[in-house]
DNA sequence: TTAGTAAAATGAACACTGTTTATTATTTTT
DNA sequence: AAAAATAATAAACAGTGTTCATTTTACTAA
């Protein structure tokens, strides 16, 4: 009586076809302009159907918050092989961009929108050590390369909450579209990507100046 | 025959009075949250009414772009007073920080939201100076600063860059809720105004690492 | 194989959104 | 006071998220 359990499956792969319908459409269109019948008209489905799956739109988009932080811990995962602490930095940065620039939707999907944050709150501590960790994977960075004589005088933790800042700071003017309206983007001979490029190496500088 | 002119008055008037609620409302319940017919009930009209006095919705919300960008300006022209180009340059952090505090929701619409932007590229030049001024204002400080041997070796443009993003990097993961998310935040002894106060100071101390 | 039941999918509706238009009410001019 | 111009509105349209009664499909038991 194996039924049980392949409805079980079927269940999962709807769900799973639900997402990637709704994650290529938040890709394609942004997420304000997709709606519950264009998914629904995506997997060639009605709208009240959706609802047999998720609760309502935001299960939606939390679903796709946990898989875009579970992409991002992974990114960063990769970077554990290198040794040097100030090396391993300079890495979680080029990535941290590199995701933002390459998944601009997902980027803002985990660190801008405010939604997704209020559902985290209310599953506390249940499976969401995802989202610190990233964070943690960074502090505890920044310890480490206080113990090789980098910011030697620095708060551990208001240190890496700048840094993150800063790097939020960079990818969200440039993927907003507000970077691309001051003047030194639009005088400049650079583009765009070229002036997120110098101005990160220009970070880095000033973390180097840094070491004691 | 002052008919002509009371009645522009009366126009000037109206747009004034659905600007005020309109902002009043954002301020309360956020942008997304606000609608058409929730200003017309508060100025005691009928929606199609708002709509002799504004095209769409987005050109209240230009509206308000403006009049938060104006309202930054100001909070910033008043610094020139200030003499040494390093204490003006850490008196706009702390003024750029404070207008995000107190006013998040304008803040938002200035740095954040995407479409007030695409307007803004519709009238080129025409009144819209103010946007980079205040990049500019930042950029020229800077500059000042090279002149007083901080920064050397660093690329104006891009130090600018790196120095705002750091700050609007501060300011939205603040206002988002995403730094309360964060196990630093919640953990630590400090409440999340001073972590943002430490952080800032924290830069700070970087910046003044940076002189020769 | 068929009758009965459980599950899945849907069409239609509700309350909301921004926006438009034809109609009504008010004000100004003749 | 009648005519013209202006201001305000009610009603509608197409869209949104969401719910629910109904129908279609799939499975089980006789």
């Amino acid at each position: 009586m194996g039924v049980k359990e392949r409805k079980e499956r079927e269940r999962v792969d709807m769900k799973e076809l639900i997402l990637k319908s709704a994650h290529q459409l938040f890709i394609d269109k942004g997420f304000d302009e997709v709606s519950i019948r264009n998914i629904a008209e995506a997997i060639e489905y009605s709208p009240a159907t959706i609802y047999l799956y998720f609760k309502d739109k935001n299960e939606i988009f939390h679903a796709l918050h946990r898989n875009g932080f579970k992409l991002l811990v992974e990114k960063f995962s990769v970077l554990s092989s290198i040794n040097h602490p100030f090396d391993r930095l300079k890495a979680m940065g080029r990535h941290y961009i590199e995701f933002a620039m390459q998944n601009p939707g997902t980027y803002k999907l985990l660190f801008v929108m405010e939604e997704p944050l209020r559902h985290v709150e209310s599953c506390k501590q249940d499976e969401w050590d995802e989202g610190d960790r990233a964070f943690d994977i960074l502090t505890a960075t920044v310890a480490q390369c206080q113990k090789e004589s980098y910011f030697l005088g620095f708060e551990t933790e208001s240190l890496a909450f700048v840094i993150w800042s800063t790097m939020h700071g960079l990818c969200t003017l440039r993927t907003s579209g507000h970077l691309g309206h001051v003047s030194v983007a639009r005088n400049s001979a650079m583009n765009l990507d070229q002036l997120m490029s110098h101005a990160y190496e220009s970070f880095i500088q000033v973390l180097e100046k840094l070491k004691a």
